[in-house]
DNA sequence: GAATTTACCTTGAACCTTCACATTCCGGTA
DNA sequence: TACCGGAATGTGAAGGTTCAAGGTAAATTC
């Protein structure tokens, strides 16, 4: 048997299909009993109202864009990723989805989205990675599709969109002062060159934690790629300059960093004790070090609801633009210790 | 100015508005001069053609829904990354768009998207992590949503639907071979309880690759949950009866398990080149240990093509099911080495 | 008792495309 | 001249929903 639509339940029922559709999308406007009964009969033959005709009808899929990134590094990859999952728990929640699309730069990120827009396929996007030369708020801005990001606009502070961020900073700060309660003052930090303008936030956070202390800033402070191998580089010239303990970048970092510390211990401290990374891998935790969290799950309700917000009228404003802020997760070792063969 | 339609622009051009759907839909039906004419125009236009008024035409969407699966393990958890990145790439190909959902079992992912399939939203799904007791397969069947999946149906091979998947037994065969040229006999397999069919899959090769050596493997063989620590502490039992290395279920328990052989190094062979993991992670490549890689990125193309054939006529058919074999990805120090601290 | 309001429900149109069929046009053949 | 067949193009309908405007009967007001 065919699938039931509204004008063959209304017939069986002897009422008419907007009656049916009230009761599906304004039921105030129907008589309590009609409702029931109709309510009742919906129920019974499981109909499901077409996904195809209401967008046909209201210009809307509940369906939103966002690109699906390329897996940069497994170490800390997993926050996208936790990210992506958090995000569509928080979309769906509100009865929206998410359709994945991949690009291979922003160009092509920005085609493929508009391209599902035009097409009406999708109400909106989510942007991700934002960074000071991004060009995608303002041309989706021009072609008037909706939009939200996770990262603030670099480029213009006081761009018109929504967005949410985290404070990268705050959370290396508090590690870096562990460190400093620690009994470490010479503390380097090892910073990703891959990763711009978080990068400069994360070392911002170095710099804050580390006032006060009497050390020439400037001779501790790395900027290398990602990879667990530069890490290890960078930490041996920072040993080389007395450095006894390191904030990185990334837990690739952190790991390269950390196996220097075991390469050459310093006298009182542990190793494990000694370094912070970032993104609180599941290798942090088996090594056994500290590192900074971003609360990506909290990113992503605030987003939805920003996002729900530009698109529909009548619901409660919420915050345009959010910073959260990242934290630390202190461990004592032991852990898993590693060392580079030389 | 509003966007324009079929109707608009066959109005413009003067010719009916079928004539510009054939221009895009089956452009051999109109001559060529008419179909340059239009054509240009629909480009100058920017024409596209509305997704909803398609999709109630023809009862198709071109969109698939998959479930995102939560984030298991940083360590390991790329693979699941990397293939929805291959997939949606490869759906994008064939013009299709995954849609995504989050489920917390497998009732609720059904649940999900038969509630897809049911308003129109998508053609078909995507199926991934199949298991023995799968209740998926025969649920989607009955209600005849189409789909593919990721994973042999352990519980019915011969099932009708079309699948893909990793012969996971010959990477790791091919793992315990290599350490057999090594020297090694003893070769302990630390398996993951966590992964079923899976697991018993990789357990399998380790077995297969120990065919001819004259050792007890029934106490060589581990079965763990899955974890950094578990592998460590497996590993130990494993070297206390004699073992010098290890083939392992997942590169988290070759971190442990390498770790322990930092811990207590056997003569004549290196840590790093005694222990073979699985999903080649970020963390094998640094601490230098071989690892088996699943061909993900090949097992996506070949799910859409399956989808593809189910969903539309007139494609030339493809296998309806394949295996593909996993590889080792060989390595020889040095890396990173690693010991737990005692 | 007539006029007005209210509550509830129905009708017609629109959204934009594609399908199935109808029509026109053309050169070629009987 | 009449007819035919095939290619190119046009027409009507359908697909399922929502919006806007209408209708009907009961309840209220004067």
């Amino acid at each position: 048997m065919a699938r039931p639509t509204l004008i063959s339940l209304a017939k069986e029922l002897g009422v008419s299909r907007q009656t049916v559709s009230n009761v599906i999308n304004a039921p105030h406007l129907v008589k309590t009993s009609t409702r029931e009964r109709v309510r009742e009969h919906i129920e019974r033959s499981g109909y499901r109202p077409s996904a195809a005709a209401r967008a046909l009808r209201t210009n809307r899929t509940k369906i939103v864009g966002m690109r699906m990134s390329p897996v940069l590094d497994g170490i800390n990859g997993s926050v996208m990723d936790r990210y992506l999952h958090a995000a569509t728990e928080a979309l769906e929640e509100r009865g929206y989805h998410p359709v994945l699309v991949t690009a291979s730069g922003e160009q092509e990120e920005l085609a493929a989205l508009t391209g599902l827009y035009e097409t009406g396929l999708v109400d909106a996007a989510m942007l991700a990675y934002t960074s000071p030369l991004d060009s995608r708020p303002a041309e989706l801005r021009r072609i008037g599709m909706p939009f939200v990001a996770f990262g603030r606009p670099w480029g213009e502070l006081d761009a018109p969109h929504p967005w949410v961020d985290i404070d990268n900073a705050i959370g290396v700060e508090e590690g870096t002062r562990l460190l400093r309660e620690r009994g470490h003052t010479r503390i380097g930090f090892i910073g990703s060159s891959d990763f711009s303008m978080i990068d400069r936030d994360r070392r911002e956070g170095w710099l804050r934690g580390m006032k006060g202390v009497d050390e020439n800033l400037a001779e501790l402070d790395m900027c290398v790629p990602e990879g667990i191998e530069h890490g290890f580089r960078a930490m041996r010239i920072l040993r080389d300059r007395g450095a006894t303990a390191a904030a990185c970048g990334t837990d690739s970092l952190a790991l390269g960093a950390l196996s220097v510390l075991y390469e050459s211990p310093v006298e009182g401290f542990h190793p494990a004790e000694s370094i912070v990374g970032f993104d609180d891998s599941p290798v942090a935790a088996a090594l056994g070090f500290s590192s900074v969290i971003q609360p990506v799950e909290e990113v992503a309700p605030l987003l939805v609801s920003q996002l729900i917000s530009e698109l529909e009228d009548d619901v409660e404003p919420c915050d345009r633009r959010v910073v959260l802020p990242s934290v630390l997760r202190a461990r004592v070792g032991p852990g898993l210790p590693v060392r580079l063969r030389s």
